[in-house]
Formats: structure tokens, sequence, C-alpha cells
DNA sequence: GTAATGATCAATTAATCTATTGAATGTTAG
DNA sequence: CTAACATTCAATAGATTAATTGATCATTAC
């Protein structure tokens, strides 16, 4: 094969790829299956999808192998087609964040208008779960927490947090996490505690970079 | 700031970075440019473009932050932001390979139409160095070796290789690198050496993605 | 200064992508 | 069997992307 005709081929089919990959929706998609399957409902209540665009957007990444899909009773599941799938959307994510000014800009803010900078790393975590000193905070959906998450976390959805404050410690350091550094959840899930007397902080990680890191997770 | 507003905000940035890779003659860029600066003629001649389709390809890139550029004389050099950018390309690629059954197939076919299946490793290749045993030449063309190469290889172009035989060595084991795994040059310089009577293997791995490794370079 | 060279710009057309709409399919509950 | 539900499909219009062409700009060589 001629080396010319060799490489269009391969860099249209890689180019492909991309492609799929290229288009808002489809990452907050990609970003939503890594926290384990999702029916179209689900990926529609936790977007800002219909059910036809969602439905076409997962043809999209299904027909360029991203994603697969199981269908189970009257719901099909989705789920990523591999863990590299994600370690490219990290991949791609790390980028923006360090070479793209407006994206700086954009988290700053967000991080600011929810009042609450401190945050924990993954090894940190690890340290203080070693010397019993934190209680691991699982604010995701139950059915996020229930196809995964970090060994030792109790899960409490976040919209269920305020009426379970009362179950909560007062004298330990309390650890949230939720699905990434682009989700909402563990800030607002610290911000309520702290208000209301807990020690919390969140973590910097959220389930899909812990698993992909093969640090130890729980289903 | 409202949550669905920043994601909104934020997928679209991440998104429009993806788009700007998403592109088989933009990828082809990405992939030369991680040889080192190139300028836009440079480019030109080792791609399939014409001058004011790579001129505009680049813009695209660079209005990104995937690329820079730096006007000197007459000529503009156009760098890789950041090692990131390759290191996103190499995910994606990876991914490609082992997802897509069409790249799988074309890397199949290429490799056999050139009649050579046996490569080294980069650790291999560290371990034979250390021992004396190898010889590494470098066969991409001389601006790449001159802008960064595998320590202590030396340079013989690719269409220098057949007028230079006679300066190197029967005895020793001849490793020969290029591009990456998307290249040709090494294959066909491993072709053209064992014909010759010498004992050449490919190495498996490319200038970039030995770099980004942090294995040692020079320049 | 003028020509040559390297690169960019602007305008155009064709191709591709996206969201929307409404209809169609498949499955389950009653 | 029928209605309800979850999902997919098909058609469409508007938006975006890409290659081509020819013109323009910037720098150097003569």
């Amino acid at each position: 094969m001629n080396v010319r005709e060799f490489k269009n081929k391969i860099y249209s089919e890689l180019a492909s790829i991309t492609k799929a990959l290229a288009n808002p929706h489809r990452l907050e998609i990609i970003e939503l299956l890594a926290q384990g399957p999702s029916s179209v409902e689900y990926i529609v209540d936790n977007t800002n999808l219909t059910v036809a665009n969602a439905s076409q957007h997962l043809q999209t990444l299904k027909s360029a192998r991203l994603v697969r899909s199981e269908r189970r009773g009257k719901y099909s599941y989705y789920s990523l087609a591999s863990p590299k799938v994600f370690e490219v959307w990290e991949t791609m994510r790390e980028l923006g964040f360090s070479q793209n000014a407006e994206i700086g800009k954009l988290m700053k803010e967000f991080r600011e208008s929810r009042h609450n900078l401190e945050s924990m790393t993954s090894s940190q975590l690890l340290e203080r779960m070693q010397q019993g000193k934190a209680l691991l905070l699982d604010v995701r959906p139950r059915e996020e927490y229930e196809s995964g998450h970090i060994a030792s976390a109790i899960s409490i959805p976040s919209d269920e947090l305020f009426e379970k404050l009362k179950e909560l410690p007062k004298d330990k350091e309390i650890v949230a996490y939720c699905r990434g550094p682009l989700c909402a959840m563990a800030y607002d899930a610290v911000e309520l505690l702290n208000k209301h007397g807990f020690k919390a902080v969140r973590l910097e990680t959220g389930f899909p970079e812990w698993e992909v890191k093969g640090l130890p997770v729980e289903q």
C-alpha cells in the first residue's frame, strides 16, 4: 500500500473518532457515562437534552465505538466502550484547563461562587482514611454510587443531604466527592455541611478519575 | 453562577478544543509538529496540503491554542503549544488502535506490505544500548533530528540511506526509528538494511513518544 | 526599488453537522 | 388487547466546516 494512501485513510479514521467527541453535549454524556451505565432517560434527566436529541448523540458515539448499549426491558443502558474513552476525555480536559484562559476563568468564577476553595488530593485522602480520621461521603445520585464508588465511602445523595445531617459525626472530618472537577455536587455539599458546623472538605478528584488511577473501589 | 449555565459554557469551550483536533489533516499536522517546530512550507512538503489550506488549518489550531507560531524572517515556524497536545493525540491514537477494527486492519495491511514484523520496545533498546550492542539510527529528515533526537542516535535521513550504507557496521545490531507508529520511514529503512545484509530492527516507538515518556533525548 | 518567496486573507461553493419535529418501533403493565 | 412508556428513526432547515481560488501582505535578494 502506498504511504500517502495509508496515511489518508488512517488519519481519517482517527479524525472520525475525534469528531464523535467534538461536541459539548457528547462530552457531557461521556462524563456522565464514566460514572456508570445509564439509560437514555437518566442521561436526559442529567443534561439539558431532549430524548430524541440525546438518543441521536448516543448513536453518534456508538457508531464511533466510544459507547455501547444493552437493552434491558424497556430501557437501553449505555456505557463507555472502554476506560480508555474516559482517559482520552480526561487528558483533553486537562489540556483545556492548562491552555484555555476562558476555561480557567470559568472555573475560578465557579469555585468562588461556591465560597469554597479548600480541597483534598487523592493521596491526602488515602492517608487520612488509613488513620481513621476521615469519613468519606459520596454525594452522587444513588444509582451512580451503586454502580461503583470509592472504597469505604458512604452514600448520601446531594438532594437528601439536608435531611440526613443528623446521621453525620461532628468530630470527624468529612470528605465529600462527586463526579469530577466539573461537578457542583461536592461543592454544594461541603458548603451545606460547613454551614451546619461540620468539618468538611471537597475531594479534588471524582469517582472516575479515582477509578482510572487504579485506586481502591467498591461496588 | 447557575450550574447549568456553567456546564454549558465549559463543555462548549472543551468541545471547541476537541473540534480543532477533529480533522484528519490537522491530526497529521499535530504529529508532524511533535517532531519539532516547522515552517508552513515544511508542513506542506510533508503532507498533501496546498499552502493556503495548510495555513488555514494552522490558524484553526492556533486559535484553539494547540499550536503557536513565531515569525523568523520570511518564515513562520509553528510548534505545539505544549507537550500535553501530543499526549492528547497519543491517547486518542491509542484509543483508535484499540477500538476501531478498520484501523487495526489498515495497520496490519501496512505492516505486511512492509514485510517486516520484527520490532523492539523502548525498554529493550535501553538495555541493548547500555551493553553497547546496538547502533541507534534516526531516519527522519535532518531538520527533525536536529531539533531533538533520542540520546546517542546518529542521523541518516531515509532518502540518504542507500548511499551511506557503507558507513554502517555489519556486526552490530542497527535499530532504526522515525516519527512514530504511523510513519513508514523506519519500516523502509529496516527493509533496505536487511536486504543488504545488515542486522536491523525497527524501534516500536517514535521520537515524540520517547520524549514524552521522559526518556533521554539530545538536541 | 522590484521581483521572488513565504504566508495569510477573503470569498465562494459543496459537504457535513445539529436541533427539532413528528412518526414509528419495541416492551411492559393493566 | 390496549395504553403507556422508553427509545429510535426519518425528514427538514439552519448553522458550521472545508477546499479552492485569487488577491494581499511581509520579508528578502538582487
